[in-house]
DNA sequence: AAAGCGGGGTC
DNA sequence: GACCCAGCTTT
């Protein structure tokens, strides 16, 4: 049973969210179950404002899982552009077959057919179930997770992602009511993303700055450890992974590998990347050269 | 538990 | 510049 103040934090996050929650086109009511899953696979690792346009343009062109299916796994990555981590658009071409072979075209409703989707983990699943079929599953994302940390443990800076801690303390926080528990998961997201953010939270505009922990506690600063530093992006692997994918969408014939060079004067480099993609089925490699994968 | 994976926005 | 983002799979 929920504490009465968690009933209190959560009246008041609902409350907040239905003046609040900014116009995302993925919150229409009505959307198919499959229009939410490609927004919860585009939104992974990328802030929403960039992912509107993808999303609107995806579902013009494949509103169904079958219509995906159908076409070759290259167009998916084609349309997934720019948006980053391109393993995604294959995930979901793959989920998309795997719906149309083994869930008769349509997204499953369980928790656990959602999760043995390439690509679906304890994030996307309850993300699907929760905003897609309306049920009660506790929904955590980096947002919510700084949400709690703050507002209900007092810390300024949430504990690395762990579904075994996670879900638990969304679950006591979650209202009992179905409607009321979708609300305050998409509520508790918004508030992270909106209000409660990671560098300069605007506690003036919070719906519970007055129940807030951390603010009780006088704002403590972050205490062991930091976060582990990402790796520099310029001149990285993962940048000339980049390169060579927007060569391959470009082009609708193989790519020559002597055409890759120019962009990578490092040969071991560029063959070290080459193989990298191939692993990762992102690219196929023949006899004249590189292509995007067909299946 | 940690590494690796894009690319752009933000301060 | 460094940090962050509706995470996931693999090792």
């Amino acid at each position: 049973m929920p504490r009465p103040r968690d009933d209190d934090f959560a009246t008041r996050v609902v409350a907040w969210f239905a003046g609040a929650a900014r116009p995302l086109p993925w919150r229409a009511a009505d959307l198919s179950p499959w229009a939410v899953l490609v927004s919860e696979f585009m939104l992974q690792q990328t802030q929403a404002a960039r992912v509107v346009p993808f999303w609107e343009r995806w579902m013009a062109r494949w509103p169904t899982p079958a219509a995906l299916a159908s076409e070759p796994a290259a167009e998916a990555l084609r349309a997934w552009d720019r948006l980053g981590y391109p393993r995604r658009a294959l995930w979901l071409h793959a989920a998309a077959t795997e719906l149309v072979e083994r869930h008769g075209g349509e997204v499953p409703r369980g928790l656990d057919a959602l999760l043995a989707l390439k690509g679906v983990g304890p994030y996307t699943a309850r993300a699907v179930a929760a905003f897609a079929f309306g049920d009660r599953h506790p929904v955590v994302d980096t947002n919510t997770r700084r949400v709690i940390a703050r507002a209900i443990d007092g810390v300024a800076v949430a504990a690395p992602p762990s579904a075994a801690r996670d879900l638990p303390a969304m679950e006591r926080l979650l209202p009992a009511d179905r409607e009321a528990a979708h609300a305050f998961n998409a509520g508790a997201m918004e508030l992270g993303a909106t209000v409660c953010t990671a560098r300069t939270p605007r506690c003036d505009e919070c719906p519970v700055a007055a129940l807030c922990a951390w603010r009780a506690a006088g704002y403590p600063p972050h205490e062991g450890p930091r976060r582990r530093t990402q790796a520099r992006f310029e001149g990285s692997d993962r940048q000339l992974r980049g390169r060579v994918m927007r060569e391959l969408r470009a082009a609708h014939t193989p790519v020559p590998r002597g055409e890759l060079a120019a962009l990578e004067p490092d040969e071991t480099r560029l063959d070290r990347v080459l193989a990298s993609l191939v692993a990762d089925g992102l690219a196929v490699g023949a006899v004249d050269g590189y292509a995007l994968p067909h299946n």
